[in-house]
DNA sequence: ATTCAGTCCTGTACGC
DNA sequence: TGCGTACAGGACTGAA
């Protein structure tokens, strides 16, 4: 599933792949993968074609392409003519992608066979001959174009401004988020969870974390300590970084690669999916619980539970 | 305001 | 073999 270190190795690939190109045109082949454009598919091609992409950006697991264009410089650009005058006053929009439990944006030769799950195709204005598609199996993904947030640097989609910084962007606020947590009447993970908390942080890392600093998922926010806080942070990012240097091997490829390649998940992983199997700090067998859903694997003699609040 | 259950989707694994 | 069911799970929605 792609998190934040997954999210990352993707924008590093548009950025080398898309940004600076033209759109000339747009295919919804699935209107689910843009239910988050809310004026529908035809709306999104037709705005979408003639704008330039810029810089890929990212917070948490959401990506976003600011724009640029769409006035008669663009159009020259769309006829495959140099532009007189290169546009660069912002529209104040964005394509925002999330790319949900299954989603990938592949930059392919635009005679490669269409992907059984192919949802929007985007081709360029250029001889490159490649374009971007999306696919995704399950759907949970999409892409959307949106208003960027006024004056906002990253031109951030107004749609996420509710979304926290993710920890691995130097903004974020390490002292804001432990006060934040202090103030939760929740327990840690689904904290980890809450994306307007802290961000990019899903139910893999959110337990590998967890393992690494030895808490119980069910441990309420409110008994973190600062140095307790700052300890999970630390194990936090070092899990996604550690994952983000596996996963970065493969980005320079033509391919934008999303799901699994690295062979990350299989070789590193300490707790997740790693149900009966020894804790590699103690050997106890770890455990999967049903929780929220989902699953949480933790080591049952690490990471004890909390003592059951008084009068519970 | 904060918390939380319900919902969307499809391929795979598994028991009978 | 085929059928039904559980599971993977992010983030929005709406209710409490």
């Amino acid at each position: 599933m792609p998190e934040l270190p997954e999210v990352e190795v993707v924008r590093r690939g548009l950025t080398r792949w898309v940004a600076g190109r033209t759109v000339d045109s747009v295919e919804v082949r699935h209107p689910r993968a843009i239910r988050r454009h809310t004026a529908g598919p035809a709306d999104f091609a037709d705005r979408l074609t003639g704008l330039r992409l810029g810089t890929a950006r990212r917070r948490g697991k959401y990506l976003w392409l600011p724009v640029t264009g769409g006035g008669p410089a663009a159009q020259t650009a769309a006829e495959g003519i140099a532009p007189l005058v290169t546009p660069s006053v912002t529209h104040g929009l964005a394509i925002l992608a999330h790319l949900g439990m299954s989603g990938q944006l592949l930059v392919q030769p635009q005679d490669a066979p269409d992907e059984k799950h192919l949802r929007i195709r985007i081709r360029f204005a250029d001889d490159l001959d490649t374009e971007l598609r999306f696919v995704d199996q399950r759907t949970f993904g999409g892409l959307s174009l949106h208003d960027t947030v006024p004056g906002d640097p990253d031109h951030l989609p107004d749609v996420i401004a509710h979304i926290a910084r993710d920890p691995l962007d130097a903004a974020f606020d390490d002292d804001a988020f432990h006060t934040a947590l202090r103030r939760r009447r929740t327990t840690i993970k689904r904290a980890l969870l809450d994306q307007s908390l802290i961000s990019g942080v899903g139910n893999i890392y959110a337990d590998e974390a967890l393992w690494r600093s030895k808490l119980h998922y069910d441990r309420p926010t409110a008994t973190f300590t600062r140095p307790r806080t700052a300890e999970l942070l630390g194990h936090v990012r070092d899990v996604m970084n550690a994952a983000l240097a596996v996963g970065g091997t493969s980005f320079d490829s033509l391919y934008v690669n999303v799901n699994g390649e690295s062979g990350y998940f299989e070789r590193s992983l300490d707790a997740y999916g790693r149900e009966d199997e020894p804790c590699r700090r103690c050997g106890t067998p770890i455990r999967r619980r049903p929780w929220m859903n989902r699953s949480s694997y933790f080591c049952p003699r690490c990471q004890r539970p909390p003592r059951p609040a008084r009068g519970a």
